[in-house]
DNA sequence: CTGGGGAAGGGGCCC
DNA sequence: CGGGCCCCTTCCCCA
């Protein structure tokens, strides 16, 4: 993702979601699990499975879900919205109150089995061991052959794969924590320049933009470029729940799935339009956190989150106020420190550290291994 | 009020 | 073309 204009970025998604009723958070579906659990836990290799596979992608049903923008706090009220609460939702179901104690209790008595000591809770492995493998055990003394240091790393390029869906090999490099972005993503997103073969590059005719592989410029295309909206004759597939026209198909149909959420957990009913965000949600119920800081030991279910952590490690933040400089880990901070004024005239942007970098662009980013010292 | 964590979203890219 | 993964971002909540 370009982020030398996060602001406008930002703008641009606000105006570009303003008219989509999807925002965050998803919707509780129809409950398929017995009204009453086991009494006994299923191993946690079962209940891993079972918690992982068991979802519908259910392209047959394209009835969409509640689409409410902010529904309230479904976890602790557990009053989730039935389909009045959307104009077009109409096969969310709410589920009984009463059933929510026993499905804790399921949980809980599962998760205790899962669970692995406090002391232990930052490894993944072999507490998880037994889990179906998608993420599988990874040792972390080979991701962290040195003892924790505030230095940054010799060689930070050697630590570009972390991530325990794919271990390194034992002939690998050990990644490095502190990078935690893959080796794809670093020169496009970051505009920092690296060594690269040359590749042939497709550009749109609309916007320009270049991109490495004509799939991901045919998917921009349909998706996102928002030079080709106004060709309306390139459009001519058009959301039913939505205002949103694509050029294909095929695009209409990946849309399409924001609105239905096919993607369903039997645990606690919520509905996802990816299953990989599933995949991420299960891990709420299983406890599992495979992201670990080598600093504090603190596990983290989400690598963007352990990513996110690891700047409260950093002596100097990613996002500095270009007025008073005061840095903050967080964008959203760093934005809440703009809106509430930080006393500093003219601090309307910010920037990425470092210094070495050009400051022309009011938003810059961090190179992954600049500057900052955690790990 | 601030900083941080948890959870979830969409875009980009590779296979 | 679609799935999977990664990344960045956002929202919400809490200490």
């Amino acid at each position: 993702m370009l982020v030398e204009d996060s602001q406008a970025t930002r703008a641009l998604m606000t105006k570009k979601y303003a008219h989509c009723p999807l925002k965050k958070r998803p919707v509780l579906v129809r409950e398929e699990r017995p009204a009453t659990p086991p009494t006994t836990p299923p191993h946690p290799a079962h209940l891993a499975t079972r918690l992982y596979y068991d979802y519908h992608c259910d392209t047959e049903n394209d009835e969409p879900q509640n689409l409410s923008t902010k529904p309230e706090d479904l976890s602790k009220t557990g009053n989730y919205p039935s389909k009045a609460s959307s104009p077009v939702a109409t096969a969310a179901v709410k589920m009984e109150p009463r059933e929510w104690p026993q499905q804790l209790e399921y949980l809980a008595a599962c998760r205790a089995r899962l669970e692995p000591a406090p002391a232990e809770l930052a490894r993944p492995s072999p507490q998880y061991a037994y889990l179906p493998t998608l993420y599988a055990p990874y040792p972390l003394e080979e991701l962290y052959p040195a003892a924790p240091s505030l230095s940054p790393p010799a060689h930070p390029q050697m630590y570009a794969h972390y991530s325990p869906a794919s271990p390194p090999s034992s002939c690998s490099p050990p990644p490095c924590p502190e990078d935690l972005r893959s080796p794809g993503s670093v020169s496009s997103d970051s505009g920092i320049s690296v060594s690269a073969p040359r590749r042939p590059r497709y550009q749109c005719p609309d916007c320009a933009k270049s991109y490495s592989t004509y799939s991901g410029l045919s998917k921009h295309q349909q998706y996102h470029c928002a030079a080709a909206e106004g060709s309306l004759a390139r459009k001519s597939f058009s959301c039913k729940y939505c205002a949103k026209v694509y050029t294909s198909l095929g695009a209409l149909k990946m849309h399409i799935r924001t609105h239905t959420l096919p993607c369903k957990c039997h645990l606690c009913g919520k509905a996802f339009s990816r299953p990989w965000l599933l995949q991420g949600h299960i891990r709420t119920h299983t406890g599992e956190k495979p992201f670990s800081c080598h600093h504090c030991r603190r596990a983290f279910a989400d690598r963007s989150n352990l990513r996110a952590h690891l700047q409260t490690h950093s002596d100097v933040k990613k996002y500095s106020c270009s007025g008073c400089g005061k840095t903050f880990s967080r964008m959203s901070l760093l934005s809440k420190h703009l809106e509430g004024g930080c006393g500093v005239p003219g601090a309307s942007a910010y920037e990425y550290r470092p210094e070495a970098l050009p400051t022309t662009h009011t938003h810059q980013q961090l190179p992954p291994t600049a500057t900052v010292h955690a790990y």
